[in-house]
DNA sequence: TAAGTTTTTTACCATTTGGTAAAACCAACG
DNA sequence: CGTTGGTTTTACCAAATGGTAAAAAACTTA
């Protein structure tokens, strides 16, 4: 059924990867209705058959996108150590986070746009994958809480107000250039994360 | 060449709104180009033609909501008083917010699709009017900091936390209650939300 | 109730959109 | 050199989409 059974060819790989860099500066910007396979054929300087050439259609285009996304999305999370210091585990994961949001802005407003729709491709993978790694890493920060190595706080909106803060920088940009008048908004949030972060978890 | 130039009808007035409903749930969740006529027909259980009887296009449609939102989006920074105690004034802005995303989650999403698209329609607003209120409410705070009546921190970003913060629990709710598994998410945030910035704010 | 006005429906239309068929092209390799 | 296999283009197509014209229906009011 599938297409390609054997070995991609050269070519394969380099088209397949014009492709998905183009569709991810459209999928990213427009969610995936509002996205066209035109606007991506322009982006990637192909015709619209080349592009269904190598992809079965849009959705499998976008499917590609957000499997590669899901494949690094939660690294960061995930190299939380349950041995680790608190304060320097947590504030690990901040700056990792707000790393991604500097280095891959698109990825995140991907993300976003899924879920602002309501998930309706990524709901397994929330409902499963996330949810298990997200309980996981909430039972550590639990045991560190008993631990009386950091203050008493609800784990779960910890790990959502992380996401939320480093997320906002990637996904409102154009809101925080508007407002600040200039660029490298990260770079002035790092500080500011820190400490709130320093002060939030000091018992 | 406006078509209305009289008093809008009673009719005029119930189907306008109905229509802007419809159009907000639709809008909300996909985008403008996400978003069809004929979905916010379905949704407005009116024909096309109809809807198109009372607003000039897709786009009036779109930019009446818009116009509609920001009359009252910006209302809990504009009540952040200067005479006021630091700490109660900000916690109430973040409690004015988190309230604004329980009870209008779809005009939060209209909002977050629109600045994630790059604020095509919004920019001018964001680099005019929010901008001057930011910067407002800025010095404000630089105020208070100055006063020793706060803790010592970039006024920028700590109201951008407070908008990623209030924000990320309507945009990506559906996120949060998969992880969670269960609604509600908001009346267990807003004592973690008390607890962090109180703790933020204190010198 | 009849005339005038507003509202709704029916029947379209041009463009866009995701997708396909098949011809043309091209890069090896025997 | 010519054949073979992968690649790209050209020419389409059906459905969806934003929008319009005009008739029909419903409501108002003299």
């Amino acid at each position: 059924m599938d297409k390609p059974l054997k070995k991609p060819s050269r070519i394969q790989i380099r088209n397949r990867k014009v492709i998905l860099e183009a569709a991810l500066e459209v999928f990213s910007r427009y969610g995936f209705r509002g996205a066209t396979l035109d606007q991506i054929a322009e982006q990637a300087a192909m015709s619209k058959p080349n592009i269904l050439y190598y992809f079965e259609g849009k959705e499998a285009i976008h499917d590609a996108l957000l499997t590669r996304l899901l494949e690094t999305w939660l690294d960061p999370l995930r190299e939380m150590d349950a041995q680790g210091d608190p304060k320097s585990e947590i504030l690990g994961y901040v700056r990792r986070k707000l790393d991604m949001s500097r280095d891959f802005p698109r990825e995140s407003r991907l993300f976003a746009n899924e879920i602002l729709q309501g998930a309706p491709r990524m709901m397994p993978v929330l409902e499963g994958e996330l949810k298990a790694l997200v309980d996981e890493k909430v039972a550590v920060i639990r045991g560190w809480i008993a631990a009386g190595k950091m203050a008493e706080m609800d784990p779960y909106h910890l790990i959502f107000s992380i996401w939320a803060l480093t997320q906002h920088y990637a996904d409102f940009d154009s809101q925080i250039r508007a407002v600040l008048g200039h660029d490298g908004a990260i770079a002035e949030a790092e500080p500011f994360m820190e400490a709130l972060f320093t002060r939030l978890l000091a018992r």
